[in-house]
DNA sequence: ATCAATACTTGAAGAAGTTAATTATTCGTC
DNA sequence: GACGAATAATTAACTTCTTCAAGTATTGAT
C-alpha cells in the first residue's frame, strides 16, 4: 500500500493521505476527531492510520484530557513521528545560496549558505552541490533520513516538472533545474518559486494552518504575495499570480522598472525606499540600514518614505481583501526589519481600503528571518512527500 | 444509485457526476474522450453513462466525423438531452423581478418580469410566486420538468444554506430566502449573489467553459467582479471577493459611497457616469442615455467621461490579471450597452497594467441583455442538480 | 460491581474503479 | 468482397477502499 521510502513515493489511498496531512499540519488528533473532520467512518481512520503508523511516521500519544461531560474511553492522539524523515530546503538569490534541514514538522535542524558569484545554470548546481554537502555534515542525525530537497527562487517555475521557465535575476529560461540538480546530488528534488515555497510553508506550517484562503505578502526587494484559495494555492495561467508588487496605487508615483507608475513595489520596495532616502537627504551612498536609522531618529522627510511605503503596501493588501478576500493575511519578508516604522500604516490604510467586512480580516505583521525562504523550499519538499 | 429526480437529488458516484458535468458543459464528447479527459477507463465511462441514459439526461448521437488516419469504430458521442427537465431563475432587484425558464443547457424558453414596489421580504415573496406562476405560463413544455428554482440577487448570500446574509439595497439581514421560498413554490430552491451566479454560468455554458481559472466582470450601476480559481468559484471569507469596484484607481479622484476616494465604481459606474456628465454639461436632468448620445456625437468632454471610465476599469481587471492569473476575462454588463465608447480605453489600461505576461490574457468585452443575470440564476439552479 | 459513555478495532459486505479479454464497426488493401 | 489493422465500446473478473455493524477497551459516575 505504502511502497515504502526507497520508491520514492508516499501515496497511499486517498484516506490515508488526508489523515496524515491533517496529522502534520493540525497537530495530534484522536481518530474520531479525525474522522469528523474528513468525513470518514473511524474505521476508515484506523485502517488508514495503521501503515503510516508501522513506517514510522506517525506515532500514539498517551491520552491526555478527558473529553466531555464525564465517561468514555480517552482518546489516543496520533501525532507524527518528526525524526521520521529529514529534509532539505535551498533558496537560491542573485548573490548566495542558503539552505537548511527541516524535520517531517518543518523545524530547521541545521542551515548552511555559500556565495554564489557567476549566474549560470552550472555554477549554480555546483554551489547547490556543495551546500547540500555542508547541510549533511551540520546535520547531526542520520543522514540516511534525508532523501529530498526542495529549492526555491524568484521566477516562473513548472514545480510539476521541476522546470525553470523564465528567471530574471539569473537570466535563465526553460532550464530544467529539478532534473539536473537530482542528478548533481541524488536527492528527489522538487522546484518552486520562493514565495509560493513560503506560502506553502505558512500554509502547513504556519499562520495559515486551517484557513481556507490566505495571503502571504513579501516585503523586500520585491513585494511579492502568495494566495490559497479554496485550500489550493494559486498558480497563475501565464506564470502570474500574487503580482501585488506592480499593482499601481499612485498614479503620479515614482516609474517602476515594469515599466509602471506609482507600482507598490515602486514606493515600498527597499531599493525604492533608498532611493526615495537618497533623494532627501543628498547622500548618493546611503543604505537601507541608514535610513531605517535616520527614520527612527525622527528625520521627517526619511520617516514620511517608510510612512508612504507602508501606506502603499496597506493598499496592496487591501486589494487581495477585495478581490479575494482570504480568511486571513500575513505580511512578512527581511524589509520587515524595520517593523515599528510600517505597522500601523500598513494597518490604517488597510482599513482605510478595505470593503465592508472585508477590513475585519485579521493582519499579522511580522518580520521573516532570512532562513525561512530556505525554510520553504524545505516545506514544499516535504509536500511532494505527501502529495506527489 | 441515481435516486431518481423524486428525492430531490441527483448525486451518484464522482465518476458519473464527473462524467455528466463534461458533457453538459463541453458538449457532445465520446467515451474514450471523455476517459482521457477525466483520467479514468473507458469501461469507468462507460459504467458512469448508462445510469444517465436510463435517466434520459445523456443520449448518443450518431458517429459523426472520422478521428484519424483511418480506420476503427467510429465514436458515439454522448450529449445531454438539454429538454430533460427545465429550470426557473429569477434575479432580484430593487423594482422589479426578471425571469427566465432555461434547459438543460441554459438555454432559454420564456422569460417574465413583474415591478416590485415594497422591498420587504413578503412582497418580494409574492412577487417571486407570481412570475413564477407567470413563467409556468410562458412555458410551453411539460410542467412537471421544472423542479427547481434559481434565485440571484446581489449581496452576502451564504448559497449552502439559502441565507441572505446582508441585502444593501433590500435593507435585508439574515433571511432564510432558500427555505421561504421553498415554502411558497414548492420548488427546490438555490439563492446565490448575482454575479457570481453570472460567473458560474459563463463558468459552465460560456465563454469560461474549460477555464482552470476566469474573471467575470459586470459593468453597471455597480462594478463586480466573479472569480473561479482551481475551477472552483471564489466565496471570500467575510461576505466580501470580487470587490473590484472598490480598488483604488486614483486617489485623487471623486468620492465613492463605499467612503473611499477614486474607487472604479465611483469613476465607471454607471451612476458616476451620469453625474460626471451633468457637472460637464450643465443638465442636471441628464440620462446614462442623453450621455451616450453626446459622446457619440463627439461631445469632448462627455467622451472623456467615458475614456475615464474605460481606463479604470483597465486598471481594475489588471488587478485581478496581476493577482490571480486567470485563463480569461469576460466583462459584461448591462453598463457595456455603450461597448464602442469603452473597448479600446479598457484594452489599452489592461495592457498598460498587465504585469508581463499576465498582459496576454484574453479579455472579452460584451453587452449584456439583463435577461442574463436571471440566466445566471437559473444555472446555479441546474449546478445545484448536479452538485448538491 | 455495574452502567453509560466514548474510543477504537475487526470482519463482512458493498461501492467504484481497473485490467484484460471480447465484441462492434470502420477503412484500406489485396 | 474477404481480411486485417485500428479504434470504440462493453463485459466480466478482480482490486482497492470504505462503510456498516458488531464487538472490545477504557474511563467516570452511581
Amino acid at each position: 500500500m505504502f511502497p515504502g521510502i526507497d520508491a520514492g513515493v508516499f501515496a497511499g489511498p486517498p484516506a490515508a493521505t488526508a489523515v496524515f496531512t491533517t496529522v502534520l499540519t493540525e497537530g495530534p488528533v484522536s481518530r474520531v476527531a479525525l474522522a469528523r473532520r474528513l468525513g470518514l467512518s473511524s474505521a476508515a481512520v484506523t485502517k488508514a492510520a495503521r501503515p503510516l503508523i508501522d513506517l514510522g511516521y506517525l506515532h500514539e500519544l498517551a491520552a491526555t484530557e478527558r473529553s466531555g461531560p464525564g465517561a468514555g474511553r480517552p482518546a489516543s492522539p496520533l501525532a507524527v513521528r518528526a525524526e521520521r524523515e529529514f529534509f532539505l530546503g535551498v533558496k537560491i538569490t542573485a548573490d548566495e545560496v542558503i539552505g537548511v534541514v527541516c524535520d517531517l514538522r518543518a523545524q530547521v535542524h541545521a542551515s548552511a549558505r555559500r556565495p554564489l558569484d557567476a549566474p549560470d545554470v552550472d555554477a549554480v548546481l555546483t554551489e547547490v552541490g556543495r551546500l547540500v554537502e555542508d547541510l549533511f555534515d551540520a546535520f547531526p542525525g542520520d543522514r540516511s533520513l534525508v532523501r529530498r530537497l526542495g529549492l526555491a527562487l524568484s521566477g516562473d517555475i513548472d514545480r510539476g516538472i521541476g522546470l525553470v521557465r523564465y528567471s530574471p535575476f539569473l537570466h535563465w529560461r526553460d532550464v530544467p533545474l529539478g532534473r539536473l540538480a537530482a542528478r548533481r546530488t541524488g536527492l528527489a528534488v522538487t522546484v518552486e518559486n520562493d514565495v509560493k515555497a513560503l506560502t506553502a510553508a505558512e500554509h502547513w506550517f504556519g499562520e495559515g494552518v486551517g484557513a481556507e484562503s490566505f495571503a502571504l505578502v513579501t516585503v523586500g526587494t520585491g513585494i511579492g504575495c502568495g494566495l490559497v484559495v479554496n485550500g489550493r494555492l494559486v498558480s497563475g495561467s501565464y506564470g502570474v499570480a500574487g503580482e501585488i508588487g506592480h499593482l499601481t496605487v499612485d498614479a503620479d508615483g515614482p516609474d517602476c522598472h515594469c515599466g509602471g507608475r506609482g507600482c507598490v513595489e515602486a514606493i515600498a520596495g527597499t531599493d525604492a525606499i533608498v532611493t526615495q532616502a537618497r533623494d532627501h537627504t543628498g547622500r548618493p551612498d546611503l543604505t537601507i540600514d541608514d535610513a531605517v536609522a535616520l527614520a527612527r531618529e525622527g528625520h521627517e522627510q526619511v520617516r514620511a518614505v517608510f510612512t508612504r511605503a507602508g501606506t502603499a503596501i496597506g493598499c496592496g493588501i487591501a486589494a487581495v481583501a477585495n478581490l479575494v478576500g482570504p480568511t486571513r493575511i500575513v505580511v512578512s519578508g527581511e524589509g520587515l526589519a524595520a517593523y515599528d516604522l510600517f505597522d500601523s500604516h500598513i494597518r490604517t490604510s488597510f482599513e482605510r481600503q478595505a470593503f465592508g467586512a472585508a477590513a475585519r480580516c485579521p493582519v499579522s505583521i511580522r518580520p521573516l528571518p532570512f532562513e525561512a525562504w530556505a525554510r520553504g523550499a524545505a516545506a514544499v519538499s516535504i509536500q511532494s512527500l505527501v502529495v506527489p
